[in-house]
DNA sequence: ATCTCCCGCCACCAT
DNA sequence: ATGGTGGCGGGAGAT
């Protein structure tokens, strides 16, 4: 989708059901508040006090967003959080009450019993239902405050599958507003929603809402990266303890702590993934809750525990709104035992494999723009938007954007792309067989052939590729950026995942061993983006010659691995960048999973041998010469561990860092060192820990698959994670 | 008693 | 310093 919606800004005042409301929306709320806050608040008196005080002072505060508690401003009807919704929607505008209404009686229901509680609760807000008007009852019960039932609402506001065309705009502080909660509640939603890229965001306090059209296919790349990830392993084994559990703790220590990794986001798409997986997609709340703890948490404390038995819920909740899961009564033993079921899309698995395959220019725009989509993990993300169609959220509300200085290649999420990327492969789910890569360039798309060789054996290779050595990018177009995937299905990547299933096992297994020593490095969004921005070689911490990064995995590594990229920024001058790919590496004494291709800075080849790192990974087996056909921009020559490679020489642009480059040897140590030499960014120290977080943990899921656009705006810091960060950097 | 999960404090982090 | 985000866990309602 174009980015008409950041412009839309105004429109978005226009429409928003505050405005029409009339007085600065803030104002008048504010004053209804009052009598709100008091009722419905069932708190102790003391934050009754803080919420009054809070009032009091809200009035001269109303110019700023800052959050109010929009609970209380909204509707004077404290205990029907429904009404409030009602009200204002019936404020709105006639479109936005159409569709409310729409939404609200028609939607399917969901779960037997939120329907019914839904049904229960316009009833009560519809008639004068005083009947249960004791205090008691005035309060709103806990129900009608839940996170599931204010999604619904959420939901409501907005249609599944809106046209192409035009983005629909989410104020949160407006959508707080018409909810009648508070902001914090709204994160909570949309953090989940962006998760299955239902929205996105674009800029502080403003999302856009998609809808469910692009949820085949993020559920298909969920799907995909759970598998990778071994989740299904897990599910199956994970009754008690998983094997694996321990060791994936492990080695995260570093990368866990961050905040961002126990990102809501996350833990929702990896919860998706554990349903998607599973044989019975069912997943109760306990395994899950522990196969995410050992992900991301070092300890497994029992309040770690509890902790992410309440995100579960969170997320469940919400995911039992979008009509994907629902919660059955399993009663055992003598407690009962939370379980959901998912009662969503399931085909999805099937579907894509062909099409997507190929990314031709015209496709990359609609492709990447899904996967960009895709939570702010990097994983999912793709492409760059194009300068030219990149709309800056500047008008975005409170966010101030960097004017120009970004234009070569904006990532930032805003602005999904428009094709500006070249991109091969997409990645497994996308295109099954590590067959040809097709390269698209702006306008342009050529297919390169590319040799997949031992690393690969598994794929359906053809012949067809063993014919081109070498694939021969004359000079990039305009285009800002070459992606070049070598898609190689690590599980073998059979057209039916279903196939598969069993299959994977032990390669799955296999990777959840290692993963303990990787994972933490593994597809991390935010690594990504920030790891781009220091160094534009995908190693870790290293600067691109690095030869720890470069080092020939080892393999288990190797047996990991499932992508490879090639990503090549073309902004500063890479026009006339020449890009050369080894067809058939040997993978002789390389792990087989050696990258079939390489990036080399121009300077070493001119000029001496590659640094170690490419030069081992040539020597290794790649028999690669490196032609004089190299143009003098800035190659990077990456060997084994993952294909993201960058050039070095754009300021402007991030490379990041692919999964893959978590491989590494070192493994876990390179997160440790510090930042690159080469970083072009200056890069706070925070972002540089960062960098060696991991997202997915799923070697070359979705990391591989998308790979968030070399220069990803960093938003907040907690928004890094976002596929595209408004602020160019 | 245990399951759910609301609520809002306050750490984070970009500005 | 400011303000948007959102991790987190106390503690209370629901079962």
């Amino acid at each position: 989708m174009e980015m008409k919606c950041l412009t839309l800004k105004d429109l978005l005042s226009v429409r928003t059901l505050v405005n029409k409301t009339g007085s600065g929306d803030t104002g008048n709320t504010n004053d209804q508040k009052e009598n709100i806050c008091m009722d419905r608040r069932k708190m102790t008196p003391l934050k009754c006090e803080s919420v009054n005080g809070f009032k009091r002072v809200s009035s001269p505060d109303i110019t700023h967003m800052t959050p109010i508690k929009l609970t209380e401003r909204v509707h004077p009807d404290p205990w029907t959080p429904t009404a409030n919704l009602k009200m204002l929607i019936s404020a709105a505008s006639p479109d936005i009450r159409d569709r409310e209404m729409k939404k609200t009686l028609f939607r399917p229901i969901e779960n037997e019993e939120k329907a019914i509680e839904e049904d229960e609760e316009e009833e009560l807000d519809d008639s004068c239902q005083y009947e249960a008007l004791d205090d008691s009852e005035r309060r709103p019960s806990r129900k009608q405050k839940s996170l599931g039932l204010l999604c619904q609402k959420f939901l409501a506001l907005y249609p599944d599958y809106p046209e192409t065309s035009e983005g629909i705009n989410i104020s949160l502080d407006e959508v707080a507003a018409r909810l009648g909660v508070e902001r914090r509640r709204i994160y909570d939603i949309v953090n989940v929603l962006e998760s299955l890229m239902l929205v996105s965001r674009m800029a502080k306090n403003l999302y856009v809402w998609h809808g469910r059209s692009a949820l085949p296919q993020t559920l298909q790349d969920l799907h995909q990266a759970g598998r990778e990830q071994g989740y299904h392993l897990q599910m199956d084994q994970r009754e008690g303890s998983c094997p694996y559990a321990t060791h994936h703790t492990q080695n995260t220590h570093a990368a866990s702590s961050r905040r961002k990794d126990k990102s809501l986001r996350i833990m929702s798409q990896k919860f998706v993934m554990l349903f998607l997986v599973s044989k019975t997609r069912t997943v109760t709340l306990d395994t899950a809750a522990k196969i995410l703890i050992e992900e991301g948490q070092d300890e497994s404390s029992h309040s770690k525990y509890k902790t992410k038995v309440r995100r579960l819920y969170d997320i469940a909740n919400v995911l039992t709104s979008l009509n994907l899961i629902k919660k059955l009564q399993v009663r055992e033993e003598k407690s009962r035992k939370p379980v959901f079921k998912w009662i969503g899309p399931a085909d999805f698995h099937s579907s894509c494999d062909s099409d997507d395959l190929r990314v031709s220019a015209a496709q990359v725009s609609t492709t990447g723009e899904r996967r960009e989509k895709m939570t702010r993990h990097s994983s999912f993300q793709v492409i760059p938007a194009p300068p030219v169609n990149q709309r800056r959220i500047s008008s975005a509300p409170s966010t101030p954007h960097r004017p120009s200085t970004d234009e070569p290649v904006d990532y930032s999420r805003k602005s999904v792309n428009t094709s500006a990327v070249c991109r091969l492969q997409f990645g497994d789910s996308v295109q099954p067989s590590g067959s040809p890569v097709v390269l698209s360039t702006g306008q342009a798309s050529l297919a390169v052939p590319l040799q997949t060789d031992v690393p690969y054996a598994s794929l359906p290779v053809s012949a067809q590729f063993t014919s081109h050595p070498l694939a021969y990018l004359p000079g990039l177009p305009q285009t800002p950026l070459l992606m070049v995937y070598s898609g190689h299905v690590p599980d073998g990547h059979l057209k039916k995942r279903e196939r598969q299933e069993e299959e994977d096992d032990d390669q799955a297994a296999k990777r959840n061993k290692r993963s303990a020593s990787i994972e933490s490095e593994m597809c991390e969004t935010e690594s990504l983006s920030s790891s781009a921005r220091r160094s534009p070689v995908c190693s870790r911490e290293g600067s691109p010659w690095d030869e720890a990064s470069f080092g020939p995995m080892n393999e288990e590594d190797a047996g990991v691995l499932s992508s490879h990229y090639l990503y090549v920024p073309n902004t500063a001058g890479l026009n006339g960048l020449n890009f050369l790919m080894p067809a058939g590496h040997t993978q002789g004494g390389v792990p087989a999973v050696a990258m079939p291709y390489f990036l080399v800075h121009s300077p070493l080849i001119a000029g001496a041998a590659p640094t170690s790192g490419a030069e081992g990974a040539a020597s290794s087996g790649l028999g690669f010469s490196v032609p004089t056909v190299l143009s003098p921009a800035h190659f990077v020559m990456a060997g084994g561990a993952f294909g993201v490679v960058e050039t070095l020489n754009s300021p402007e642009h991030h490379g990041h860092r692919l999964p893959a480059a978590t491989l590494s040897p070192q493994g876990p140590r390179a997160q440790e060192s510090p930042q690159p030499a080469q970083t072009q960014t200056p890069v706070t120290p925070k972002e540089a820990a960062v960098g060696s977080k991991s997202f997915f943990e799923t070697p070359g899921a979705f990391g591989s698959l998308s790979t968030p656009p070399a220069a990803r705006k960093r938003g907040s810091a907690q928004r890094r994670l976002d596929i595209g960060h408004a602020s160019a950097n």
